[in-house]
RNA sequence: GGGGAUGUAGCCAAGUGGUAAGGCCGGGGCCUGCAAAGCCUUCACCGAGGGUUCGAUUCCCUCCAUCCCCUCCA
């Protein structure tokens, strides 16, 4: 079976197959750059990372790009509120977001492009669209023409003539000079509120509006038509919208063969906000005691299409999910008995594995990806006085493997013990053939106190760093 | 007001026209010198009310709740 995506844009599952063999262009819409990373930005750009890993677990080339929005209406107004220069101001959030993908261990994009940086595609495009009748100017900047575009609206499935301005009752009174009310802004001619913010262009000082960043920097790194573009569900519209009438009025092929959008986190049952007090930067969970490994678990196992309901309880349900994994694994890597696998063992293993593999090309189902891992965990334990080294190691492969899709387990190497812990351990195991259970529990407290777990098993102690 | 989604156990969350995966928490048990880890077991009338059907949690209708969009919020 290929791999299967719900497009936005036919609002059904459909088999991907990508432009061109064994390569995937694909674009995301990337962070403004005005604050630090909060869970619901997280949750949309680790949709993203797991749709980027099952593409390459697949053995596709993947090319992503993700844009950094770095001149906006909010970039603008605080940097001048806290009279820093734009460039100045979005560097420190532009750092703190690679920083934290650092942290939350993503897969990088293979170009993480500023819209500051691209001015001139962007103008470059805009002209194409003065020239074939798209845009128009005014006193105020340049604007796109929906009237112009004929399948305007087919992204978002809404009909370009019932757009009313300030139906969601959040437009100003503002002074349009626009032809429709939902043309949309290509350029912005500089009016005091943009301080020193300014480029030049053929239609007078200014900048870009928002939706064309987008369109400019993924033609440029990938080309006039793309596999997957994709983004939270409230850049549908207007902002995907915009992009697509931007960007094929400009070109006259299509702009993007998938459409994903993921859908928004709420936070214990509520829209998370800051008047709420419910609002969480990825750094504010750190700062609770929180590992990065338990966030990136938590956010990564509800299907992205659905609404994921963060709470305290989840994230603490995450570590302890975490907690099996890793002792699952712990354990198999202490397996000394030798001998063949089991054949059932190996069948279970094959089960799982097709099933974890089925349900991720399933439109990223990592959900009953996740069940059957915990299947095959519980199945493995069950029988883990029958497990050989051989198949243990069988087992760690194919984690590894999967972490590569994952990017939550604990493969890591062994931490070395001190000869003087070792010695504890030699101590407190003489101490137990002697029946000295006071000596032995007193040195697994000591060992403990040091980090160090001691566990019996029929082969002997084995121990673990907590 | 218009459009689009979601509602499954204490919490998180799959799934199906034939009586509901998985994880966390809790109860009971086994194993252990004691632990830890693990195993077994227990824990759901699938938002409410109608309808279609031999049969619905799954399809249709109504209602309720929450979320997203309707010009710049991931």
């Amino acid at each position: 079976m290929p791999v299967r995506f719900y497009n936005t844009l036919t609002r059904a599952v459909e088999d991907f197959t990508p432009l061109q063999e064994g390569t995937v262009t694909m674009y995301t819409c990337g962070p403004t750059v005005y604050n630090f990373l909060h869970i619901g930005n997280l949750r949309t750009f680790l949709f993203e990372d797991l749709l980027h890993r099952w593409l390459r677990y697949r053995g596709y080339h993947v090319r992503q790009i993700m844009n950094l929005t770095d001149i906006d209406d909010k970039t603008i107004r605080d940097s001048r509120a806290n009279g820093i220069p734009l460039a100045e101001f979005t560097r420190i959030y532009k750092d703190a977001f690679f920083e934290d993908l650092k942290t939350l261990n993503f897969t990088p994009a293979e170009v993480f492009p500023s819209a500051t940086d691209h001015i001139p595609e962007m103008i470059g495009i805009i002209e194409k669209l003065m020239e074939k009748g798209y845009a128009y100017a005014t006193d105020d900047g340049v604007y796109f023409k929906i009237a112009a575009f004929d399948g305007y609206g087919k992204l978002a499935h809404l009909d370009k003539d019932a757009l009313r301005a300030g139906a969601s009752g959040r437009v100003a009174n503002d002074e349009y000079e626009k032809e429709t009310v939902s043309d949309f802004a290509l350029w912005k001619k500089w009016s005091p509120a943009d301080g020193d913010v300014k480029w030049q262009s053929p239609w007078g000082e200014g900048r870009p509006g928002w939706h064309i960043e987008c369109s400019a920097m993924s033609m440029k790194y990938l080309g006039e038509t793309l596999d997957i573009h994709s983004g939270g569900i409230d850049n549908m519209f207007p902002h995907h919208e915009n992009e697509i009438a931007q960007s094929e009025a400009a070109t006259g092929k299509q702009f993007v063969r998938y459409w994903l959008h993921s859908a928004h986190l709420i936070v214990e049952g509520e829209k998370m906000a800051k008047s709420k007090g419910n609002f969480f930067t990825l750094r504010d969970l750190l700062t609770k005691g929180y590992s990065a490994r338990s966030i990136r678990y938590l956010l990564y196992t509800t299907h992205y299409r659905k609404p994921l309901n963060f709470t305290f309880d989840g994230i603490k349900g995450a570590e302890a999910a975490l907690k099996r994994i890793d002792d699952f694994l712990f354990t198999l890597g202490n397996i000394k008995t030798v001998g063949a696998a089991g054949e059932g063992m190996l069948k279970t293993l094959a089960e799982q594995r097709d099933k974890f593999e089925a349900a991720l090309d399933d439109d990223l189902n990592i959900a009953e990806g996740m069940g059957a891992l915990f299947e095959l965990i519980r199945t493995v334990n069950d029988g883990m006085e029958r497990v050989t080294k051989e198949f243990a190691e069988r087992v760690i492969e194919f984690f590894s493997g999967i972490e590569s899709v994952l990017g939550f387990l604990n493969l890591g190497a062994k931490d070395e013990l001190t000869d003087e812990e070792h010695a504890m351990i030699s101590e407190r195991t003489e101490a137990k053939k002697g029946k000295d259970f006071a000596r032995a529990d007193e040195l697994r407290k000591l060992l403990l106190e040091r980090g160090i777990e001691v566990r019996d098993t029929p082969d002997g102690p084995v121990w673990k760093r907590g």
